[in-house]
RNA sequence: GCCCAGGUAGUGUAGUGGCCUAUCAUGAUUGCCUGUCACGCAAUCGACUCGGAUUCGAAUUCCGACCUGGGCGCCA
């Protein structure tokens, strides 16, 4: 029966380990094996005389990340690491690798990112990339259990699509049957169609496509959107949420996921607090202008520059609030008292956006309005309006960039770290 | 889409016109070694992205193609 590395103690007689071999050091008369499972490395120490014929023929051709199978008395040992050591009975070769590897997983000659997607089931064995995808893993189920407590429903909605209702972004057409298709870009309109539903709290988190030929390290075009909407809410109250779902994924990664964390050498992981900061978009703009030497103005969109002097001024999570309504995008509700301004906010970590959401304008004619107002025709959007004309309830929502959070809360200085097969440009394989 | 920097053994690199029969590390193969833990030692193997041009001579200069990294733009 074979047991997990981690759970190997001297406390223990025998074990049987499964694994890859992660190293072999052969010093003549004595031989260590090192084996890696997901959990661990354990050293199989193999002296040649003492042990059986079959032992020392599979040693002899026996390749690094080969799979195999080692069954055998546990003792315990100081010189060890783990403080004990299997000496094998049988040693059989469940997979011989080939050599040599494509990459070095034992992490003494480095490999570039590319090199590294390329072989990315390789990659993945080395315990600091392994640790990057536990963690995501930990976040997403943090998140998961937070809406579920919440009474939010999960709805998976359409990623094929007839046509791009948002407007914006580039989207990628297919083929279906005899008719143009789109991936969806954003569940955007589908979350707003099942408040009109009547679901009231829903979720979902999914892939989203776009098409844009960027080319930088917080780009892809599929991500995965945490996406909510919530019926008689407004702005205020979903960034409540978001802010309390930020907290809880990172304080259950902090407390599930210390080894994790440890192989990523991070020590100072730091859980934000909330409430996080409201930033109207106007004070934003007037801290830019003084920490970047480009031009801004008052109406601008905010550069990648802006971006980073407003962050390094507030240091942690922020919300930047009350957005012209000409730089947003036709759907989010304008102050009543003030219409050039709109209830719309944008979730920042000091080096990126990570999300943004708003009220929606629920009322039909007002919708049409805004829609007119953008220099679209409203009859194009006859999809997306229909719902708002048979009881559409008031409701904001947002999206949250799953591999951005990921990014920013380990430090990842690619977004592509945080993704097991990125889609980018220039990369549709693996 | 624009701009910048690159492409040298499986991997990561050094090499800016002849000193290159191309550096170093790691790796692979073979041999020696009974406590390694980046084991050590010895021998061997393995590369200048492709095409064209300049030149007596090109990894090195120029042109084109392909590929990669990054910045900007674009981007719920």
């Amino acid at each position: 029966m074979r047991i997990p590395i981690n759970e190997v103690t001297p406390a223990i007689p025998s074990a049987e380990v499964c694994g890859w071999v992660h190293e072999v050091r052969d010093l003549g008369g004595l031989a260590f094996l090192l084996v890696r499972d997901r959990t661990g490395i354990i050293q199989v120490t193999i002296p040649k005389k003492k042990v059986p014929e079959p032992v020392l023929a599979a040693l002899k051709s026996v390749s690094r990340e080969s799979v195999v199978r080692v069954t055998g008395a546990v003792k315990a040992m100081e010189k060890a690491p783990g403080g004990r050591e299997l000496v094998p009975e049988s040693l059989v070769i469940v997979s011989l690798a080939e050599t040599p590897l494509p990459l070095d997983v034992s992490e003494k000659v480095p490999a570039e990112l590319d090199t590294r997607l390329d072989a990315r089931f390789l990659d993945v064995r080395r315990p600091r990339v392994a640790a990057v995808f536990e963690i995501r893993s930990a976040a997403m189920h943090a998140i998961h259990q937070y809406f579920h407590h919440e009474g939010f429903t999960a709805i998976t909605t359409p990623k094929i699509v007839a046509a791009a209702t948002e407007g914006g972004t580039e989207l990628f057409p297919i083929a279906y049957f005899d008719k143009e298709a789109f991936l969806n870009q954003s569940p955007q309109l589908y979350k707003q169609m099942m408040m009109a539903a009547g679901c009231e709290k829903v979720y979902e988190i999914g892939p989203i496509f776009r098409a844009e030929e960027h080319n930088t390290t917080k780009h892809l075009n599929e991500a995965t959107s945490i996406d909510i909407e919530v019926s008689f809410a407004d702005h205020t109250d979903v960034m409540r949420i978001l802010e309390e779902i930020i907290v809880k994924a990172y304080a259950y990664v902090y407390r599930s996921c210390p080894d994790q964390l440890a192989n990523l050498e991070i020590a100072d992981f730091a859980v934000p607090k909330a409430p996080f900061p409201r930033l109207p978009y106007a004070e934003a703009i007037e801290i830019a202008k003084k920490g970047i030497d480009e031009p801004i103005k008052y109406g601008d969109d905010i550069s990648p520059a802006a971006e980073r002097a407003i962050g390094a001024e507030m240091g942690g999570h922020y919300f930047i609030v009350d957005w012209p309504s000409e730089i947003r995008p036709y759907y989010a509700m304008h102050y009543e008292n003030d219409p050039s301004i709109c209830k719309a906010f944008d979730l920042m970590h000091p080096r990126m956006e990570l999300s943004s959401g708003a009220q929606r304008e629920h009322r039909y004619d007002k919708l049409v309005q805004q829609i007119s107002q953008k220099g679209l025709n409203p009859e194009s959007f006859e999809f997306y309006l229909r719902p708002f004309r048979y009881g559409m309830p008031p409701h904001a929502g947002w999206g949250l960039g799953a591999e951005r959070l990921v990014m920013t809360m380990l430090g990842l200085s690619n977004v592509r770290e945080a993704v097991l097969f990125p889609r980018d440009m220039h990369r549709l394989v693996p």
